[in-house]
DNA sequence: GTCTATATTCAGATAGAC
DNA sequence: GTCTATCTGAATATAGAC
């Protein structure tokens, strides 16, 4: 069992460094200093800057599709479902804060055709994502919503939820957390 | 009345570009490219690339919190008043979409002091509507969630409004799209 | 307002010695 | 794996002529 690796700090330091400033103004040398080596160093690891941010990117990007994908060939009803997408959420965004902030502010850096593959697998995240919803629709389980409104409005509450995890700030209980968003999101706001 | 203005065009085109590339993507050299002359004439309208960036991303602050502060110091119902906070992001994102679409993304470009003092901006606008989500919680109207996700999950519905306007797609009827998030956000997606 | 330089700085990446 | 040195290209910004 490999305790610790090298290569792996190294992404994992350019990771949280890309978090802290952004892509783009995240430089070889920032990341050379942050390992205390000299930036040729870096080169051992990687053959390109680009390729930290495809790895991850297309990495964490398999979870959520892997997620997705065991959730919609499960026998539970839409609402359980959409449920349990919610908890993957949580759980991925919690375990890997940096790697989904990434995902959230970073894939616009990536080239081609690395982006056009990225914006491929996002479409088809939401598409399944649009199907379940349709499905719970005319199941009579939701309500009738516009599909992509309510697509939104889903996916746009579960993007936040990364922040509460990547900072020093008392954390969200991952647990409460999705009992109050499903509440909100299958309830609403009114009493 | 003027009805065209060269440093208006150089502004409007400029942020198109950055929402297009993104801001450190973008260089002066594309944005006098867009307008057809030399880089070196960017600088008859702006001191600096910096300067794009922070007008609008003020500017556009300012119009967010005046209409807040219009709603907060009006005598509706605490969700009268949410409704009224859907209706002015609709309203900011239907007409100026690129404008919101850098407050969305690219105001971590945005350099020391003019950083801190956007982040002041963004939380005083957040503890605004944390107040008003209090207050309607300790009235009754409005279920007691955890202010910090029931504010999250608000404020990042209303987040991805002006993608849909930036784009050529058919645009949603802002009315509709009103009616539709404060269905959802007052009374759930379930049936 | 537009151009032709040009100053300056900095970033990604490689070669080659130890 | 680490270093020194360097290539190459690019970006912001300015000076000064027309």
């Amino acid at each position: 069992m490999k305790v610790s690796n090298k290569k792996e700090d190294f992404l994992q330091e350019s990771l949280k460094l890309i978090h802290e400033k952004g892509f783009k103004a995240t430089t070889m040398r920032d990341i050379a200093e942050r390992m205390n080596f000299d930036v040729s160093n870096s080169y051992n690891y990687i053959k390109s800057k680009h390729e930290i941010l495809e790895g991850f990117l297309f990495g964490t990007s398999a979870e959520f599709h892997s997620a997705m994908d065991n959730v919609l060939s499960s026998s539970y009803s839409p609402d359980e479902k959409l449920k349990q997408i919610i908890s993957s959420h949580i759980t991925i965004a919690s375990t890997k804060p940096f790697e989904v902030a990434l995902m959230v502010n970073e894939w616009r850096n990536l080239k081609e055709p690395k982006y056009t593959e990225y914006i491929k697998l996002r479409d088809s995240y939401e598409e399944k994502l649009g199907s379940l919803l349709l499905e719970g629709i005319e199941m009579g389980v939701f309500k009738a919503f516009d599909i992509t409104i309510a697509k939104s409005v889903i996916l746009s509450s579960l993007r936040w939820f990364y922040d509460s995890y990547a900072t020093n700030n008392p954390n969200i209980n991952p647990i409460e957390l999705e009992r109050q968003i499903v509440s909100f999101l299958f309830k609403g706001f009114l009493e």
